[in-house]
RNA sequence: UCCUUCUUAGCUCAGCUGGUUAGAGCACAUGACUGUUAAUCAUGGGGUCCUUGGUUCGAGCCCAAGAGAGGGAGCCA
């Protein structure tokens, strides 16, 4: 018999009739005349629950139905007896697809997220976790629905990439030279052009230049793909591999980049309200007792907008003592960020950065001395989003290539975009995971995406 | 990478000032219980006290080094 989904069985008002359930067995109590067996499939974080008479089933039937087991259940769906549940199912037929013995990790009760992070192969079967990954698919959903909607379209950019142009910190080396005997030129340095592809290639860090290419011809693009980094970071906030989402808008100014990444973050937000919410609900009680006032409030208030030096006169004046110290020119530490979103109660949106602290595409102003950066800042994650409008004058974006020492020739086709048909646009950029980690209200950022890659890990 | 805390049963944790046989809850096994909601109750089995070395009559506890994990910081998204 085929399956049905147990998130439309808990909803179902049609009962009486014959229904078949395969799952994972989350518990089974009872006495010496019923017994219950609550089932989940995944489809929900709620289980159905399976009622078996002891006097037309012999309790020996029931020995592999332990904690962690897989089964089959086919029976009456009835209008529940007890409290808790409105359906259950009466049980008429039993198979155990995959027996679980006692030494199965995933008990009923008392795991900490760090026991999880070692078992991440289980831990999808979790309630946590399968709350957690499936508002990270209607995050993702919700992102291509977004922007599609809004007519964008969803760009390939590559992952492995000939160019450090960004100079976004270390990558990871792509090579299928030896490693123990590589070729070697006259002087002894490796010879990459014997390498794959001819030339020293790296997975990529940043989708953003190929998205500009797109957006100079489609128009309004976005990508959403896995970024590597291959830094040292131990943090809860890092991962080695994430997945990020970088739209690129031509005609775009400044201030319209500004309102789509406000519009979007909304959008994400209310999208998972909507449709995620028996899973918020789960990690509201289990987690985070604010996490769904958050959200709401999130939605709800218009992010504020200031420029780098207003928020620098904010700290300054704020009569605050921090272990940095705040000076106009220096890039803002973690605690001073934290301070102004503390400060204005809500999402802060940064802008005007002084050049020499940003990167080298970024459209100079006026003043000479800063560029149209925005970085848009959340409670405690601190740097959700990060873009700007690009700069589109080819004198100007040369000029800053060589004053930052950025390898010319291996730009050649990005700085062309300039000197053919350029045109006003700009981007930014969101990693996925740290917007999950805002809307699940979980704080470590392994423990939103299924299999995290960080320093020293890589099993599963 | 730096600072800091932690590592005791399958899991979560106690463990006194360094002293005889290292404990609890959950899980598991057995039994009890007429519909349970992480069921409850009783009984039972279960230990490389992270590793190595040192101090001591004696180390889970003190010291040193190493490994792993958490938190904070940096780099960033």
């Amino acid at each position: 018999m085929k399956n049905t989904k147990i998130i439309d069985l808990l909803s179902s008002t049609e009962v009486d009739r014959i229904v078949n359930i395969k799952g994972w067995v989350r518990t089974k109590r009872g006495n010496k005349n019923v017994a219950f067996i609550a089932v989940n499939d995944g489809s929900t974080i709620h289980t159905i629950q399976a009622v078996v008479e002891l006097a037309n089933f012999s309790e020996e039937n029931l020995k592999g139905v332990t904690t962690g087991a897989c089964v089959s259940i086919t029976g009456t769906l009835v209008k529940s007896q007890g409290q808790g549940q409105s359906v259950e199912i009466l049980l008429k037929e039993l198979e155990v697809l995959g027996a679980a013995d006692e030494t199965f990790a995933l008990q009923k009760k008392g795991h900490t997220l760090e026991f999880l992070r070692e078992i991440a192969h289980l831990r999808p079967r979790t309630n946590t976790f399968g709350a957690v990954l499936r508002i990270r698919h209607a995050m993702s959903f919700a992102v291509h629905k977004y922007f599609n909607d809004k007519g964008f379209f969803n760009l390939h950019t590559p992952i492995i990439t000939g160019s450090d142009a960004e100079g976004a910190g270390e990558m990871f080396r792509v090579t299928t030279l030896d490693l123990k005997n590589p070729p070697k030129n006259q002087d002894g340095s490796i010879d990459f052009k014997k390498d794959f592809f001819g030339k020293e290639t790296n997975l990529t860090v940043s989708g953003q230049l190929e998205g500009e290419l797109g957006a100079l011809g489609l128009g309004l693009i976005y990508t959403f793909g896995p970024t590597f980094r291959a830094e040292n970071s131990n943090t809860p906030r890092h991962l080695a591999e994430f997945w990020m989402i970088e739209p690129e808008m031509a005609f775009y100014d400044f201030n319209d980049n500004m309102d789509l990444a406000e519009d979007f973050l909304k959008y994400l937000i209310r999208y998972a309200l909507e449709n995620c919410k028996d899973d918020l609900e789960f990690l509201n009680s289990m987690y985070d007792k604010e996490l769904l006032t958050r959200l709401q409030s999130v939605v709800d208030c218009s992010f504020e907008r200031l420029t780098y030096t207003a928020a620098v006169d904010v700290l300054l004046s704020s009569g605050k003592k921090f272990e940095f110290k705040v000076e106009w020119g220096t890039d803002l530490q973690k605690e001073h960020e934290n301070y102004l979103v503390e400060h204005f109660k809500k999402p802060v949106i940064l802008i005007d950065y002084p050049k020499h602290i940003k990167a080298f595409y970024m459209k100079q102003n006026e003043d000479g001395k800063t560029v149209r950066a925005m970085d848009i800042l959340f409670p405690w994650i601190g740097e959700l989003i990060g873009g700007s409008q690009r700069e589109d004058n080819y004198d100007k974006l040369l000029a800053r290539v060589k004053e930052m020492n950025i390898h010319e020739e291996s730009l050649w086709w990005y700085l062309e975009t300039r000197k053919y048909g350029t045109c006003p646009h700009s981007g930014f950029g969101m990693g996925f995971e740290r917007l999950m980690l805002f809307v699940t209200g979980m704080t470590n950022i392994r423990d939103v995406i299924p299999f995290p890659r960080t320093p020293m890990n890589a099993e599963f």
